[in-house]
DNA sequence: AAGCGAGATGTTATAACATATCAACCCAAA
DNA sequence: TTTGGGTTGATATGTTATAACATCTCGCTT
């Protein structure tokens, strides 16, 4: 079970790049990527899946960068709080952003075979849910859009 | 706190009716609406809004329905299941549904004031979430989509 | 009537996810 | 050098959810 994104890619570089793009983002914005941080959005892009905050802090402990729960969850935090990554509700998981810079509506594809996440982007806001907010005064914050699913190779693979 | 889907309406004829409906598709549909689960589905159309398992536990065990968790997990399954209520990711709560009958993509508006919840319905699936869904080949079998927001009593009204 | 099986419920225990709180540390600005 | 914000460490606890197994109920069959 690979899927990442559901194509193949040079992954490494992409890691690279993103962390790269990651520490220019922070400095602009005098932001602290700091080591459990950076560490932990390195985490996500090599999985390049949703990880539970666990899973995560399990492979911080293992880089001796903190093993209890709350090192895993106030970076996760940041780095959700800074658009470098999401949380995905439907699983209780967070993955890296795909498209970090600009801001977004994001829109999840998840295989619940292998918890690879897709991320596509929302021109929501109109449609009946902007037009019900709308209607009732209703002040919208925050919008999650997520499809659960079968990517297609856990469609063929079955465990 | 009241807001009620944030209208006024005659709430107790509403429970009625909607409980009595639902008595009538289970008998049509061979569906068990045991005491247990018809309970759960008049505490959460009586409160009308998201409500946490353990609130509902809670309130099942003052009737003497059953006080351990599954108890209320299962009865919530079983709604659920059927389209009587709906599961709200966000703030890992449950609401009744608001057009039971008719199989849709429901779409909540979430108020993180007073959990009231107003139920959408969206025409997506179009739109890029699956158009990114056709492109890939990933097979969407649920869509999440929900808005969190302040309701306009509640916008008014911090707490 | 006795036995069986399916579905529902009861019960215990535990897994999985998340946060409150307070102390210690670092570093930069006053 | 003091002060204060931001980060991390550490302990404890809160909240949500499920696994696993026992029991009950009721309709069906023999």
């Amino acid at each position: 079970m690979t899927a990442i994104g559901f194509e193949k890619h040079d992954h490494s570089r992409c890691i690279t790049t993103a962390l790269s793009e990651a520490e220019t983002r922070c400095a602009e914005q005098k932001l602290h990527l700091t080591p459990v941080r950076r560490r932990v959005l390195e985490i996500l892009l090599q999985r390049h899946r949703a990880m539970g905050a666990y899973e995560i802090l399990d492979l911080l402990a293992a880089d001796g960068l903190g093993s209890q729960p709350p090192v895993a969850y106030r970076a996760l935090d940041f780095l959700v709080q800074h658009g470098f990554a999401h949380r995905i509700e439907r699983i209780n998981a967070y993955t890296a952003c795909a498209h970090p810079a600009q801001d977004h509506v994001p829109a999840f594809l998840i295989c619940r075979g292998c918890k690879a996440v897709a991320e596509a982007e929302t021109e929501l806001e109109q449609g009946r849910l902007g037009a019900a907010a709308m209607a009732t005064g209703f002040a919208i914050e925050r919008i999650v859009v997520e499809a659960e699913g079968l990517c297609p190779a856990c469609q063929e693979n079955p465990e």
